[in-house]
DNA sequence: CCGACGTCCTGCTAGC
DNA sequence: TGCTAGCAGGACGTCG
Protein backbone atom coordinates (compact mmCIF):
# COMPACT_ATOMS: atom_id res chain seq x y z
CA UNK A 1 0.00 0.00 0.00
CA UNK A 2 2.50 2.71 1.22
CA UNK A 3 4.32 4.83 -1.81
CA UNK A 4 6.09 7.70 -0.87
CA UNK A 5 4.03 10.31 1.30
CA UNK A 6 3.09 7.26 3.87
CA UNK A 7 6.50 5.96 4.60
CA UNK A 8 7.09 9.87 4.60
CA UNK A 9 4.54 10.63 7.06
CA UNK A 10 5.33 7.04 9.10
CA UNK A 11 8.98 8.62 9.32
CA UNK A 12 8.35 11.66 10.40
CA UNK A 13 5.84 10.11 12.83
CA UNK A 14 8.45 7.65 14.80
CA UNK A 15 11.11 10.24 14.53
CA UNK A 16 10.35 11.96 17.98
CA UNK A 17 9.13 8.23 19.51
CA UNK A 18 12.09 7.05 18.53
CA UNK A 19 15.65 8.95 17.82
CA UNK A 20 17.50 8.57 21.03
CA UNK A 21 15.93 5.83 22.86
CA UNK A 22 17.67 2.44 23.25
CA UNK A 23 16.94 -1.08 22.37
CA UNK A 24 16.74 -3.09 25.22
CA UNK A 25 15.24 -6.55 23.62
CA UNK A 26 14.16 -7.73 20.28
CA UNK A 27 10.84 -10.44 19.38
CA UNK A 28 10.91 -12.24 16.38
CA UNK A 29 7.38 -13.78 14.85
CA UNK A 30 7.55 -17.33 13.80
CA UNK A 31 5.93 -16.31 10.06
CA UNK A 32 8.73 -15.09 7.68
CA UNK A 33 8.95 -12.01 5.69
CA UNK A 34 10.07 -11.53 2.19
CA UNK A 35 13.45 -11.13 3.63
CA UNK A 36 13.55 -12.96 6.52
CA UNK A 37 14.96 -11.81 10.33
CA UNK A 38 17.85 -13.48 10.51
CA UNK A 39 18.83 -14.67 14.22
CA UNK A 40 21.87 -13.29 15.23
CA UNK A 41 20.93 -9.49 14.10
CA UNK A 42 18.41 -9.03 17.63
CA UNK A 43 21.74 -9.62 19.45
CA UNK A 44 23.38 -7.19 17.66
CA UNK A 45 20.97 -4.65 17.60
CA UNK A 46 20.71 -4.88 21.82
CA UNK A 47 21.96 -2.07 23.33
CA UNK A 48 21.99 0.35 20.19
CA UNK A 49 20.86 3.28 20.31
CA UNK A 50 18.77 5.51 17.28
CA UNK A 51 20.36 7.60 15.82
CA UNK A 52 17.53 8.77 13.20
CA UNK A 53 15.08 7.70 11.03
CA UNK A 54 14.50 8.73 7.55
CA UNK A 55 13.70 7.39 4.25
CA UNK A 56 14.61 6.58 0.60
CA UNK A 57 11.88 6.27 -1.93
CA UNK A 58 9.74 3.92 -0.10
CA UNK A 59 12.71 2.22 2.31
CA UNK A 60 12.75 3.18 5.98
CA UNK A 61 16.26 3.38 7.08
CA UNK A 62 16.88 3.55 10.90
CA UNK A 63 20.30 4.14 12.09
CA UNK A 64 21.56 2.48 14.92
CA UNK A 65 25.01 2.70 16.47
CA UNK A 66 27.49 2.97 14.02
CA UNK A 67 27.55 1.28 11.33
CA UNK A 68 24.20 -0.44 12.00
CA UNK A 69 21.30 0.29 10.56
CA UNK A 70 17.69 -1.33 10.38
CA UNK A 71 16.16 -1.62 6.83
CA UNK A 72 12.53 -1.54 6.32
CA UNK A 73 10.19 -2.16 3.60
CA UNK A 74 6.12 -2.23 4.03
CA UNK A 75 5.58 -3.42 1.32
CA UNK A 76 2.08 -3.75 0.35
CA UNK A 77 0.41 -4.14 3.94
CA UNK A 78 3.46 -2.91 6.48
CA UNK A 79 2.64 -0.76 9.57
CA UNK A 80 5.33 0.28 12.21
CA UNK A 81 3.91 1.98 14.91
CA UNK A 82 5.41 2.33 18.52
CA UNK A 83 2.69 1.11 21.18
CA UNK A 84 3.33 0.76 24.61
CA UNK A 85 5.11 -2.75 26.11
CA UNK A 86 2.15 -4.24 28.12
CA UNK A 87 -0.49 -3.75 25.17
CA UNK A 88 -1.16 -6.92 23.54
CA UNK A 89 -0.07 -7.01 20.30
CA UNK A 90 -2.14 -7.48 16.93
CA UNK A 91 -2.21 -10.45 14.11
CA UNK A 92 0.51 -10.40 12.16
CA UNK A 93 3.24 -8.47 14.45
CA UNK A 94 6.20 -9.85 13.03
CA UNK A 95 8.69 -7.67 15.20
CA UNK A 96 8.90 -6.08 18.16
CA UNK A 97 11.61 -3.89 19.25
CA UNK A 98 11.25 -3.18 23.04
CA UNK A 99 12.76 0.80 24.07
CA UNK A 100 13.97 1.73 27.35
CA UNK A 101 10.84 3.82 27.83
CA UNK A 102 8.19 1.07 28.49
CA UNK A 103 6.80 1.30 24.81
CA UNK A 104 8.46 -0.99 21.55
CA UNK A 105 8.97 -0.74 18.10
CA UNK A 106 6.53 -3.06 16.41
CA UNK A 107 6.59 -4.23 12.76
CA UNK A 108 3.16 -5.63 11.30
CA UNK A 109 2.59 -6.53 8.22
CA UNK A 110 -0.63 -9.08 7.22
CA UNK A 111 0.51 -10.08 3.48
CA UNK A 112 4.17 -10.31 4.43
CA UNK A 113 5.20 -8.30 1.08
CA UNK A 114 7.15 -6.24 3.41
CA UNK A 115 10.74 -7.26 4.77
CA UNK A 116 13.15 -6.07 8.10
CA UNK A 117 16.56 -6.43 7.37
CA UNK A 118 19.79 -5.29 9.16
CA UNK A 119 22.61 -3.48 7.50
CA UNK A 120 26.30 -3.82 9.03
CA UNK A 121 28.12 -1.09 6.90
CA UNK A 122 27.01 2.15 5.35
CA UNK A 123 28.69 0.66 2.00
CA UNK A 124 26.24 -2.29 1.91
CA UNK A 125 23.80 -0.16 2.95
CA UNK A 126 24.51 2.13 0.10
CA UNK A 127 24.51 -1.02 -1.95
CA UNK A 128 21.10 -2.09 -1.10
CA UNK A 129 19.70 1.16 -2.05
CA UNK A 130 22.02 2.10 -5.23
CA UNK A 131 21.06 -0.87 -6.74
CA UNK A 132 17.18 -0.79 -6.43
CA UNK A 133 16.52 3.19 -6.50
CA UNK A 134 16.83 5.80 -9.10
CA UNK A 135 16.69 9.96 -8.26
CA UNK A 136 13.70 11.28 -5.88
CA UNK A 137 11.10 12.87 -7.42
CA UNK A 138 12.06 16.22 -5.68
CA UNK A 139 14.19 18.48 -7.34
CA UNK A 140 14.58 15.59 -10.43
CA UNK A 141 17.12 16.67 -13.70
CA UNK A 142 14.78 17.75 -16.14
CA UNK A 143 17.10 16.57 -18.68
CA UNK A 144 17.37 12.94 -16.89
CA UNK A 145 13.87 12.83 -16.84
CA UNK A 146 13.09 13.64 -20.56
CA UNK A 147 16.25 11.07 -21.70
CA UNK A 148 14.97 8.58 -19.48
CA UNK A 149 11.04 8.55 -20.71
CA UNK A 150 12.38 8.46 -24.62
CA UNK A 151 15.09 5.99 -24.19
CA UNK A 152 11.71 3.22 -23.38
CA UNK A 153 8.63 2.27 -25.66
CA UNK A 154 6.87 1.02 -22.25
CA UNK A 155 3.63 2.78 -20.78
CA UNK A 156 4.18 5.70 -18.96
CA UNK A 157 2.47 3.79 -16.16
CA UNK A 158 5.36 1.23 -15.99
CA UNK A 159 8.19 4.03 -16.43
CA UNK A 160 6.32 5.92 -13.05
CA UNK A 161 6.21 2.73 -11.21
CA UNK A 162 10.04 1.76 -12.10
CA UNK A 163 11.88 2.60 -9.00
CA UNK A 164 14.92 3.04 -10.84
CA UNK A 165 13.42 5.18 -12.84
CA UNK A 166 12.08 8.09 -9.80
CA UNK A 167 12.19 6.48 -6.34
CA UNK A 168 8.31 6.33 -4.75
CA UNK A 169 6.00 6.58 -6.97
CA UNK A 170 3.54 4.13 -6.93
CA UNK A 171 -0.11 2.67 -8.06
CA UNK A 172 -1.50 5.81 -6.70
CA UNK A 173 0.24 8.46 -7.22
CA UNK A 174 1.33 7.71 -11.00
CA UNK A 175 -2.44 7.65 -11.75
CA UNK A 176 -3.05 10.68 -9.56
CA UNK A 177 -0.17 12.54 -11.58
CA UNK A 178 -1.22 10.98 -14.85
CA UNK A 179 -4.12 13.14 -14.71
CA UNK A 180 -3.01 15.86 -12.90
CA UNK A 181 -0.37 15.88 -16.66
CA UNK A 182 -2.85 15.48 -18.68
CA UNK A 183 -1.13 12.28 -20.36
CA UNK A 184 -3.34 8.49 -21.05
CA UNK A 185 -0.90 6.01 -18.10
CA UNK A 186 -0.71 4.00 -21.86
CA UNK A 187 1.09 6.30 -23.57
CA UNK A 188 4.27 4.88 -24.53
CA UNK A 189 7.20 6.92 -22.83
CA UNK A 190 9.35 7.47 -25.98
CA UNK A 191 6.76 9.41 -27.85
CA UNK A 192 6.38 12.26 -24.78
CA UNK A 193 7.57 15.87 -25.60
CA UNK A 194 9.82 17.56 -23.52
CA UNK A 195 6.60 19.90 -23.03
CA UNK A 196 4.96 16.40 -21.54
CA UNK A 197 7.90 15.47 -19.64
CA UNK A 198 8.31 18.88 -17.65
CA UNK A 199 4.37 18.78 -17.30
CA UNK A 200 4.54 15.42 -15.55
CA UNK A 201 7.43 15.80 -13.76
CA UNK A 202 5.89 18.76 -11.70
CA UNK A 203 3.13 17.06 -11.62
CA UNK A 204 4.43 14.05 -10.02
CA UNK A 205 5.86 16.35 -7.54
CA UNK A 206 2.87 18.59 -6.65
CA UNK A 207 1.31 15.34 -6.12
CA UNK A 208 2.92 13.63 -3.68
CA UNK A 209 3.47 17.06 -1.90
CA UNK A 210 0.12 17.53 -1.32
CA UNK A 211 -0.64 14.09 -0.30
CA UNK A 212 2.14 14.45 2.36
CA UNK A 213 0.85 17.74 3.05
CA UNK A 214 -2.32 15.22 3.89
CA UNK A 215 -0.46 12.51 5.73
CA UNK A 216 -1.14 9.90 2.77
CA UNK A 217 -3.87 8.24 2.02
CA UNK A 218 -5.53 5.45 3.69
CA UNK A 219 -7.67 2.96 1.65
CA UNK A 220 -7.54 0.09 3.75
CA UNK A 221 -4.37 -0.69 5.59
CA UNK A 222 -2.58 2.48 5.98
CA UNK A 223 -2.00 3.91 9.04
CA UNK A 224 1.08 6.47 10.23
CA UNK A 225 3.57 6.12 12.93
CA UNK A 226 1.55 7.07 15.48
CA UNK A 227 -1.49 5.33 14.77
CA UNK A 228 -3.44 8.16 12.77
CA UNK A 229 -4.96 7.44 8.85
CA UNK A 230 -4.52 9.40 6.15
CA UNK A 231 -6.64 12.28 4.10
CA UNK A 232 -5.37 12.25 1.03
CA UNK A 233 -7.61 9.67 -0.43
CA UNK A 234 -10.44 12.33 -0.17
CA UNK A 235 -8.64 14.63 -2.89
CA UNK A 236 -8.22 11.85 -5.32
CA UNK A 237 -9.34 12.47 -9.17
CA UNK A 238 -9.33 9.28 -10.50
CA UNK A 239 -7.81 6.44 -8.72
CA UNK A 240 -10.61 4.01 -7.19
CA UNK A 241 -13.03 6.27 -8.56
CA UNK A 242 -14.37 4.53 -11.87
CA UNK A 243 -17.69 5.61 -12.99
CA UNK A 244 -17.26 8.94 -11.20
CA UNK A 245 -17.12 12.30 -13.09
CA UNK A 246 -13.39 13.82 -13.78
CA UNK A 247 -13.25 16.29 -11.81
CA UNK A 248 -11.77 18.49 -14.48
CA UNK A 249 -14.40 18.05 -16.82
CA UNK A 250 -17.45 15.62 -15.80
CA UNK A 251 -16.25 12.36 -17.65
CA UNK A 252 -17.19 9.10 -16.23
CA UNK A 253 -13.80 7.67 -14.99
CA UNK A 254 -12.23 4.97 -16.61
CA UNK A 255 -10.26 1.95 -15.73
CA UNK A 256 -8.14 -0.25 -17.56
CA UNK A 257 -4.91 -2.67 -16.92
CA UNK A 258 -1.92 -0.86 -17.86
CA UNK A 259 1.55 -2.62 -16.91
CA UNK A 260 -0.16 -5.45 -14.96
CA UNK A 261 -1.80 -2.43 -12.83
CA UNK A 262 -5.48 -1.06 -12.40
CA UNK A 263 -4.96 1.99 -13.64
CA UNK A 264 -7.66 5.14 -13.85
CA UNK A 265 -7.99 8.16 -15.89
CA UNK A 266 -10.11 10.41 -17.80
CA UNK A 267 -10.96 9.54 -21.57
CA UNK A 268 -11.27 13.36 -22.33
CA UNK A 269 -8.79 14.79 -20.20
CA UNK A 270 -5.82 12.30 -20.50
CA UNK A 271 -3.98 11.60 -24.29
C1' DC B 1 18.59 -5.74 -23.34
C1' DC B 2 13.65 -4.90 -23.00
C1' DG B 3 8.89 -5.41 -21.81
C1' DA B 4 5.18 -8.43 -20.31
C1' DC B 5 3.60 -11.39 -16.92
C1' DG B 6 3.48 -14.56 -12.93
C1' DT B 7 4.39 -15.00 -8.06
C1' DC B 8 4.73 -14.19 -3.19
C1' DC B 9 0.52 -13.77 0.92
C1' DT B 10 -3.85 -12.85 3.41
C1' DG B 11 -8.30 -10.69 3.78
C1' DC B 12 -12.13 -8.41 2.04
C1' DT B 13 -16.06 -7.92 -0.98
C1' DA B 14 -18.81 -7.97 -5.22
C1' DG B 15 -21.64 -10.95 -7.33
C1' DC B 16 -24.04 -15.05 -7.67
C1' DT C 1 -27.24 -15.82 4.37
C1' DG C 2 -23.33 -18.39 2.24
C1' DC C 3 -19.87 -19.23 -0.98
C1' DT C 4 -16.11 -18.02 -4.08
C1' DA C 5 -13.52 -15.68 -7.68
C1' DG C 6 -11.08 -11.80 -8.05
C1' DC C 7 -8.71 -8.00 -6.50
C1' DA C 8 -5.55 -5.04 -3.34
C1' DG C 9 -1.13 0.65 -2.13
C1' DG C 10 5.04 -3.62 -4.18
C1' DA C 11 8.96 -5.84 -5.84
C1' DC C 12 11.28 -9.38 -8.02
C1' DG C 13 12.16 -13.41 -10.97
C1' DT C 14 11.41 -15.54 -15.36
C1' DC C 15 10.18 -15.90 -20.02
C1' DG C 16 9.98 -14.76 -24.91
Amino acid sequence: MPELPEVETVVRDLRPLLVGRTIRTVRVGRRKLRDAWKPGWGRKVVGSTVAGIDRRGKWILVALDEPLSLVLHLGMTGQLRVRPTEESPEDHTHLRFELDNGAELRFRDVRRFGSATLFESRASLDRHLDERLGPEPFGLDPEYFFNRLKSSARPLKAALLDQKLIAGVGNIYADESCHLAGLYPGKRSNTMTRRQCEALRLAVERVLTRAIDGRGSTIRDYIGGSGLAGNYQNEFNVYGRTGQPCPACGTAIAMTRIAGRSSHYCRRCQA
